[in-house]
DNA sequence: ATGAAAGCGCTAACAG
DNA sequence: CTGTTAGCGCTTTCAT
């Protein structure tokens, strides 16, 4: 770890200095700036020129020592190669629209330490709110996140005890319902193919789920195989051949990503095989930019974007009326669409 | 909502918490924190004890103003939706691990007055660095840039003049070489299908550089059609036909991202053409998410990764000297390659 | 190795 | 409507 920047060569402008080219009191160049309190039309636009004239650009770390308040909001993410995050912050990002609050993007990498060190690293800033993906976090996290006199939303997953608010979906549920759906089609040899699980809580839920919701059913998982490293086509379509290859007997296909389940219908496509009538396929996260695949694939819409504008407009809500007494919990219903690649010819 | 919610209430820890805590001084405990200077082992294990069982947060606000140091680069983007700037990020993060800075992101939208309230805002921070996409920006942003006392450095984009350092590729180059690997290739029907240009001006140097040299070869554009809204598989199909039905004899696609174009293979496919031998197509990013469609598209390569790792490296060595002169200029060479979408059967 | 004093640039809270 | 006075919580600088 490097040192900060040191301090640089020319002296940044203060308010002092607008303050003596306009010949105004500081306080009232501040009023100005700010759009705050009662300045006369004349002395507002003698300000603003002089302002204007010079480029001074407010210091907002001293604004905000002195007032308290801090228009940030911090947003703890796993990954954003993930494609579904950059969807959860483009909802952050709405939900933040017109409040004068910013977010701010700090990333985990699915690695507690590291969770905890962004966290600890954006905490200092004294962000207005907090919102931060899943709920499993180690102790010193958690106890960051209760010790913080800021409002906090954990999204993406309702499983579980939030520390203060929630906001996201069940991936039990959607794990049990996929299991359900993909049952009562017929299918009996199912396989599944995801993500490594100790990385991904969300991703071990619905498998879980899953598995549990099939042996109710009668049925247990006849294969599966779990991967670490991004999600592409490619793996999709090389693990789904690995699979088919160990287990050929399988007739459906369970995925914990859409772009693995693309990669594997491609790959069914090429090989020749019949889908849905001797295999199924399914995927989750409700991808929009995969519409217009050969067949529309089975999934599980996440409400990703959904899931990050609501968090959004919690921190927003507290923000604005100064005190939020209450942990919200709001959990969205997963969608599933069976696509063209669940129901058996 | 039975559950009593915990108490946060309280005034947020200060060092004089920890000072008094720990009963050293608030200058010892700033050591302890920062480890700064000579601290007695004993002393320093008594202060890190009782902010741990406090639970104490330096406020960086608070430590920025009295030190003039930001270990925050502020990057700014158009857009999250893309698929290509998140990437970027990615390079950032890579090019800023281990510097003890922190990259903020800011989305302008490909709007010039949101890009400069953003610019505004960011400042305002006082951030080491700044890293924004592209070499276009409004005067105020411009005059924004060359004010801060800050190194700046443009990205994705060399053909301009940079404030002061830029890292890119010639889109230019890029949509020359292309024109020229299609004319090679003895393709003569030639169409263009791609973002709408005032949004987008790197995608606008392609389409230019790309007409340009293909009427250097005696080729004149065919057809082409622009669009606006997000780039989907489904948007790059429909397109596709749109575009194939009112002019039937092209012989080649053009396209400005990966998506749209894969979504054009897709149709392609899909509607018996023969590609690359009846029809060829080649996209613009080199998506390695889309590996592992049925045909390798034919692609340039935007180093989004390696640019944003660049920039950042530029950042972190100005943040560690403390001075940088000069504006650096890296031009990366945007690699083609031709998959299997290209070549003429 | 530790402490005391003096701000960093701005805004809250009052005065006028 | 405008100005004055104190800090915000930390770090710098200089003593010890």
């Amino acid at each position: 770890m490097t040192e900060p920047t040191p301090p640089r060569a020319r002296r940044p402008l203060t308010l002092r200095d607008v303050s003596e080219a306009s010949g105004v009191s500081e306080m009232t160049v501040s009023r100005v700036m700010r759009n705050r309190g009662d300045v006369s039309a004349a002395t507002r636009a003698r300000v603003l020129a002089a302002a204007q004239r010079l480029g001074y650009v407010p210091n907002k770390i001293a604004g905000a020592l002195a007032s308290q308040r801090v228009n940030l909001v911090a947003v703890i993410i796993p990954s954003l190669s993930n494609l579904v995050f950059p969807e959860v912050l483009n909802g952050v990002n709405a939900g933040l629209d017109g409040t004068g609050l910013q977010p701010v993007v700090g990333i985990s990498r699915y690695e507690p330490e590291r969770e905890e060190k962004v966290l600890y690293e954006m905490l200092s800033w004294r962000p207005s709110g907090l919102i931060i993906a899943g709920l499993e976090h180690s102790d010193a996290a958690r106890a960051m996140l209760r010790a913080a006199d800021v409002p906090v939303v954990e999204i993406m997953d309702v499983d579980g005890e939030p520390v203060d608010s929630v906001v996201g979906i069940s991936h039990r549920r959607a794990g049990a319902e996929m299991a359900e759906a993909i049952a009562s089609a017929g299918y009996r040899r199912i396989g599944f193919l995801g993500t490594k699980m100790p990385m991904d809580h969300r991703a071990r839920k619905r498998f879980e789920a899953f598995t549990g919701a099939l042996a109710r059913s009668g049925i247990e998982i006849a294969d599966h195989q779990f991967y670490a490293g991004g999600s592409g086509l490619k793996k999709g379509r090389e693990m789904t051949e690995a699979l088919l290859r160990r287990s050929p007997d399988l007739d459906f296909l369970y995925y914990s990503n859409d772009m693995i389940a693309a990669g594997g219908l491609l790959h069914c496509l090429d090989a020749g095989i019949d889908v849905p009538g001797r295999l199924g396929l399914a995927g989750f996260n409700g991808i929009e930019l995969l519409d217009g695949l050969p067949m529309q694939l089975a999934t599980t819409d996440a409400c990703r974007r959904e899931i990050g504008q609501k968090a959004a407009e919690i921190i927003a809500r507290c923000a604005e009326t100064g005190a939020c007494d209450g942990g919200e919990r709001i959990a969205l219903a997963p969608r599933l669409s069976p696509g063209e690649t669940l129901f058996r010819a």
